[in-house]
DNA sequence: CGAGTTGCTGAACACCCGCTGAAATCGGGA
DNA sequence: TCCCGATTTCAGCGGGTGTTCAGCAACTCG
């Protein structure tokens, strides 16, 4: 399966950099844009999946290009929007998007929801495999070797971020990142959460949840 | 099974926005429209199994287009009327809508509407059934084992929701918006009515209604 | 061989989440 | 208007969870 496409359209650098950046890291292809001058030529031509769209853009305004989007693709679209200055009832009305996501966020909020969307618009599988395990994120179930695994909401997530990135070693501060939205922590937080997943999986099969010591973690079946 | 299409004529932005996502997020797929201008055009190339369409609209009123709809296709129609004056309602029933609206309106009402006409037009089958619950939504009777079980409104709605998205975890905010059409929300409201629902349900059979925490609700048979 | 670093894990604990009984409020009919 | 069921709010209670901490094991490098 090819990657998804996301089309990322965000004018503040910082904003777009770090959003791009997580959504990479994520296994999704990226183009990124500070204005929607060119919406119409990289809907066509890039074809994404999915639209990142800031609502408040110079010029054209985030849902003027909704519109455009909606005409010219089949793409879902997820908003960036303030959350001060607009009032609460209105957040619902934001739309027309498939979601929103208002500032500040966390990154891995926004990836969940990029995510969820793709899903259902049934362009992402919702069940990941690696060796006997198999996760869907979906329906939060887990198995491993046909047993069923019950973990706790944060097990799932960091171990969704894992089989997401199946062998690929990421370093504990990645993880704090990805999944928790801290910038610099504890690495031994990681370290008692991936203690608990081990305990949990592999008591119905063999190890899956490597250590690479010094560089991080790798999720990966076989015993090297 | 497809996706329906509903095609969204309606001028004023916000209410449009707050219309188009509702029902994309009930599974719907949505063209939006500020009016009924390439309306011969939409129905020959959307082929929309409904059109949600304003009365009010600048130009040619809701009306005429409700004439051009019917001679053109078999789509359901549903009618936002401005306020309940009988003489529209009176109007748009025998000009053939399938059903009207009135302003202002809970987002949830008009998604209940839309899916009522769908069902009636055979585009969407009205039971539903998840182990061994069964939940008629046209008639709003609900049978668990066999056993006919007495439900409030609420507690119905709730239930269609949950068993729409049956094997899927949806967080409270999703139900809140989703069945009360609450943007931000005491999720004990929602803990309630679940409770409720649990004690009637499982008087007749086996846990159905999960809790998964710190993420939200599925509607799941058997025990995991 | 020894010191320092990195990783693992059991235990403790504060906190948050979800559940529920009961009270308060709402709303529709008679 | 009153009444009654439905809905919502409130408060308290368990218990599960996330996080911290400390001690120990494993590994690296001098």
């Amino acid at each position: 399966m090819t990657a998804a496409r996301i089309l990322v359209i965000e004018d503040a650098e910082a904003i777009r950099a770090a959003v791009c950046s997580a959504l990479r890291d994520h296994g999704l292809e990226v183009l990124p844009r500070t204005d929607g001058r060119e919406l119409e030529a990289d809907l066509h031509r890039f074809r994404p999946d999915l639209v990142v769209l800031d609502v408040m853009l110079p010029g054209r305004d985030g849902f003027s290009l909704l519109e455009v989007v909606r005409r010219g693709s089949q793409s879902g679209v997820v908003m960036l929007t303030a959350r001060d200055g607009v009032p609460d009832r209105l957040r619902g009305l934001t739309g027309g998007a498939d979601d929103y996501v208002t500032k500040p966020f966390v990154l891995a909020e926004l990836v969940a929801r990029v995510d969820a969307v793709l899903r259902r618009l049934g362009r992402t599988p919702s069940t990941m495999q690696v060796g006997g395990l198999v996760v869907d994120a979906e329906s939060g179930v887990v198995n491993y070797d046909g047993n069923a695994v019950e973990l706790t909401a944060t097990e799932l997530r960091l171990l969704e971020y894992l089989a997401a990135q199946r062998g690929r070693v990421v370093s504990k501060t990645q993880i704090l990142t990805a999944v928790w939205g801290y910038e610099d922590y504890d690495p031994n937080l990681v370290e008692v959460h991936v203690s608990a997943l081990r305990r949990k999986l592999e008591a119905h099969g063999p190890r899956l949840l490597h250590t690479v010591r010094g560089l991080g973690y790798v999720l990966r079946p076989g015993d090297t």
